[in-house]
DNA sequence: GTAATAGTGTCTCTGAGACAATATGAT
DNA sequence: ATCATATTGTCTCAGAGACACTATTAC
């Protein structure tokens, strides 16, 4: 049986004059992506089902290797060259590094280490064929059972999401630029498993306002009936603020 | 000119049946070590004087090839043969992975990536001729000038240490088992970069004390004249509690 | 009008900031 | 007793938790 990397087509290339300790080893960028599907209330992590061997066929986080070449010249570039494949293809709201694993077991190839990210999504999307959106939850505990230590690298996503969104703006990011105050009280009630207090994020959204990354637009939406729900706007999409508390709990 | 890897004497094992990428790719493990100089007054990070090229006999971080062979079974593996070679050589009170870097240029020998660590040591060391303790901050803010972008990865680390310590039990880590409310003040103040009152510090060793991470032990401490200090033992010396609310600022 | 949800007002409680008042050792 | 520092007490203030009350739309 032979295995090939996804997307490889080169030939290991070496540095003129230095001679560089070669082995078995890979080195991928994975990417945790969420998004708010609102029709089901639950957030959503985006799987990509694997062209290439090992576990062809099987859904798994969309990755890519850096050490196969030479074509990244950072980490950061490899995330946006990810970004941009066919195995996400969707414009990110946010994204941060949550941690990097390796160990010799992980990956039935070699010894492999993977440096895996937080990323959310916030616009309504059309996917491809070969992409799906599974219950983040449902994957992080266990449920749906995915390849490598990708289970494992799901739960630590979703406990940071959870310990950032206890002291930050964070889960605003799944709203996208205009928002409600109830909308926001739904995702922090999401995210952090619990109901929390309309009143409580409205004091939060008021010191967002207040420190400028906020802004009333005047406009409304319509809820499902009662009263309209006022709109906020964000000034500052790409940022989030730390609140100098936390939620309880 | 020739390179040479830090103490790897091995030939590249191949998995056998696998064709496997071969690249010119270093990944690495350092550690930024941290230490409380009473002395001093300040935060020490330890540094290793390289034996091998690139930039050897220069001050560097201590590092050691995670895709050099197989010695090791996973990241955690690593990090322990680093910390009980001559490069360290110390116990650690405290570790945690801080982030990975990547990128083309950070080593001349090829592309590279780093996964770096905040590590604490609190018990007083001796250190061997090639080591030696540098201040935090002018290592951080580039006053003393390293290869590799090892100044940008402890800037990171000493970030991390500063936002961590706004809402958590981190900086006792640099006090050992056994300290008083003073020590505690101090090097809250410290590592804050600013004063913080007494009367909050004591807030929280009781809120500790009654989550059972603290007890007071009944002993005296004698500072510098005045009123003997109480001390306090701490109960689980590995953990580090979360506080609810942030020091402002 | 009623139903349903949005938005406001007010009270409690916790813990940081500030600082005064008291305690305990060395000399 | 005096000095120096430790420890305790008290006040203010911000913000979370809780919940009652008012406002605005659809019907």
């Amino acid at each position: 049986m032979t295995y090939l990397l996804d997307s490889l087509d080169y030939a290991p290339p070496l540095l003129e004059g230095h001679p560089m300790p070669l082995s078995a080893y890979l080195h991928t960028v994975d990417l945790c992506v969420l998004f708010y599907c609102r029709a089901d209330g639950e957030l959503k992590l985006l799987l990509n089902k694997r062209e290439a061997e090992p576990f062809a066929g099987h859904w798994a986080l969309p990755g890519v290797v850096v050490n196969g070449g030479v074509q990244d010249l950072s980490l950061k570039d490899a995330v946006e060259r990810l970004r941009a494949s066919d195995k996400v293809g969707l414009a990110l709201a946010w994204s941060e590094q949550v941690g990097t694993v390796g160990d010799a077991f992980r990956d039935p190839r070699c010894w492999s280490s993977s440096t895996y990210y937080l990323a959310i999504v916030s616009d309504e999307v059309e996917l491809a064929e070969h992409q799906g959106w599974f219950s983040l939850t449902a994957v992080a505990d266990g449920g749906i059972k995915l390849p490598f230590d990708h289970n494992n690298i799901v739960a630590a996503v979703k406990e940071r999401l959870f310990s950032k969104s206890l002291y930050s703006s964070l889960p605003l990011m799944f709203l996208g630029d205009e928002f409600s105050a109830p909308q926001a009280t739904t995702i922090f009630s999401l995210v952090l498993e619990r109901p929390v207090l309309k009143t409580s994020i409205r004091q939060r959204l008021l010191k967002l306002a207040e420190a400028g990354y906020l802004r009333e637009t005047g406009r409304k939406k319509h809820g499902e009936g009662g009263r309209p729900q006022a709109t906020v706007e964000m000034l500052r999409p790409a940022e989030i603020y730390f609140f100098d508390r936390s939620f309880a709990d």
